[in-house]
RNA sequence: GGGUCUAUAGCCAAGUGGUAAGGCAUGGGACUGCAACUCCCUGAGCGUUGGUUCAAAUCCGACUAGGCCCUCCA
């Protein structure tokens, strides 16, 4: 499988430390409010890169965490708590905030056909985690107590700026004007591990640490989590692009100052969903979220086709007619596959001629367009028997997951019955020519949830 | 100011040096009592401009336009 690296900004051919099996880790979500679908679409390419590792027969051990703790707005000691606004705008405990969020997120992720991952822990629960690795960064001079915080020395770390391709001098300190120097740093890029001192004093999640009762930066949470649960060496670390810098890049600097060497090989970013303004935020424009595309009557697959249909890696523009018209493209190619004869007849023909194709889709850094592709180019072969091309849609399902063979509805005798009886009368009124009868029967019928195909070879029916 | 990415038909989009996949929409046709479904047919020379090459959408340079990042973000 070749793959894009960030970090060394090329496509490379993606090489395990241990033979066959991944580790993965993937940043989960800030439970502050609902997951917009911009932020869905980097867990829908992480989806398919977990089932397209396996689909090439790796085994993948997946880790993701859940921000519910320490997630300032930044480091600079400014700003707010994202958990603690909510808590505020709710009227609800931030362990009640986290968990009602963490619920909503997984409930749409499941909607979207995203898989949850085998381990999800929570940024809370593994606080002496983070404890014990800052005291051991504090031990190695890689971490400084200053005004009661405690605090990363970059210039200590290998590399730093490796990932994010940035170039110390020319990063410009508070481009934007609600972030303040602090002063209490040795070098301005320095970040918190542990906070004791804020602006927010009554945070509502504390501990109790060697270095007075706080609570920990945002950036430790994934190393310790990672660390904890797949070990010194990490095979794939995953996340937006808008994490590349800072999160990443210090994750990079704690985790191997912590390890003493280095730690992750392959770090993958997906692009963001842009709204036609540009960049899709909480804050401004049409906050779009799972229910409101089912609200406005899309089928939230839709939206993983219309994802899919492009590449991770390419920012995508949102609009509701580009929407519609992935809807329609979904809807007619699910039709299509609902028409193929489910009787068994299986040919070994160019099965794996088709694998192979879609492998090669899959490990061209994940090209989902032409994995699609080649789902229309199987519907199309008519060397291909029907059974086969089932066979073949539903192993390219298996990472595509978008629900493409459903199976049929049952359907009661006592229905099919009735059913059969007024398609027969429906026919007897069209012979008679009593189109106003046949129109009403099909009415009727559609009222109840069935809907009658016309064809040459006479009339079917199927549930909707 | 620095960095980075992108630019292919009305729209989404593949393309990784050998002469433009696929989907949606449009138009035409078949089927139908009408309709739905389905099927067939239907379109671009790849932002502009230099260069490298026998050959460039694909490589290099410049320009133009746009997105994103530079301590909140997926």
């Amino acid at each position: 499988m070749n793959i894009y690296n960030t970090l060394t900004k090329k496509i490379e051919t993606f090489t395990p430390n241990e033979e066959g099996i991944v580790r993965l880790y993937t940043c989960g979500p800030t439970v502050y409010h609902y997951a917009h679908i911009g932020n869905l679409r980097t867990y829908i390419f992480e989806d398919i890169l977990e089932k397209g590792l396996e689909y090439l027969g790796y085994e993948v051990l997946r880790v993701m965490n859940i921000t519910d703790v320490g997630h300032l707005t930044s480091d600079a000691d400014s700003g707010e708590d994202k958990m603690k606004i909510a808590s505020a705008r709710e009227h609800k405990s931030v362990y009640d905030i986290a968990k009602f969020y963490t619920n909503a997120f997984f409930q749409d992720c499941s909607k979207l056909n995203i898989r949850k991952p085998a381990i999800v822990e929570k940024a809370s629960d593994h606080i002496d985690t983070y404890i014990k690795m800052i005291s051991k960064m504090l031990e190695e001079g890689y971490a400084y107590l200053s005004n009661g915080n405690v605090y990363f020395d970059i210039t200590k770390a290998n590399n730093y700026y490796e990932l994010s391709g940035k170039n110390p001098e020319d990063l410009m300190i508070g481009v934007r004007d609600t972030v303040e120097e602090d002063k209490y740093k040795r070098n301005p890029g320095d970040f918190v591990l542990w906070f004791t001192t804020s602006k927010f004093e009554n945070q509502d999640m504390k501990w109790d640490s060697p270095w007075g009762i706080g609570y920990p930066g945002w950036h430790i949470e994934c190393s310790g989590i990672s660390g904890k649960y797949l070990g010194e060496y990490l095979d794939i670390h995953c996340g937006g692009v808008d994490n590349i810098f800072p999160h990443h890049t210090n994750e990079i600097a704690q985790s191997e100052a912590y390890f003493g060497h280095k730690w992750c090989n392959y770090w993958i970013h997906g692009e963001h969903l842009n709204d036609q303004s540009g960049k899709m935020s909480k804050s401004k424009g049409e906050f779009l979220t799972v229910s409101l595309l089912e609200e406005r009557g899309y089928n939230p697959l839709s939206y993983r086709y219309f994802c899919l249909n492009s590449h991770y890696r390419n920012q995508l523009t949102f609009t509701w007619e580009a929407l519609k018209s992935a809807e329609t493209a979904y809807i007619k190619l699910k039709s299509k596959i609902k028409q193929l004869n489910r009787t068994p007849n299986l040919s070994d023909k160019k099965l794996d001629f088709y694998q192979n194709k879609f492998k090669e889709a899959l490990g061209n850094d994940l090209n989902t367009s032409s994995m699609l592709t080649l789902v229309y180019d199987v519907l199309k072969d008519e060397e291909l028997s029907d059974f086969t091309k089932l066979y073949l849609i539903d192993d390219f399902d298996k990472v595509l997951s978008l629900s493409l063979i459903e199976e049929p509805k049952e359907v009661s005798e006592e229905l099919e019955e009735l059913i059969l009886a007024k398609i027969k009368q429906r026919n007897e009124a069209k012979k008679n020519k009593d189109f106003a009868l046949a129109d009403k029967i099909r009415d009727e019928l559609f009222e109840k949830g069935v809907k009658l195909i016309d064809s040459k070879k006479g009339t079917t029916y199927e549930l909707i």
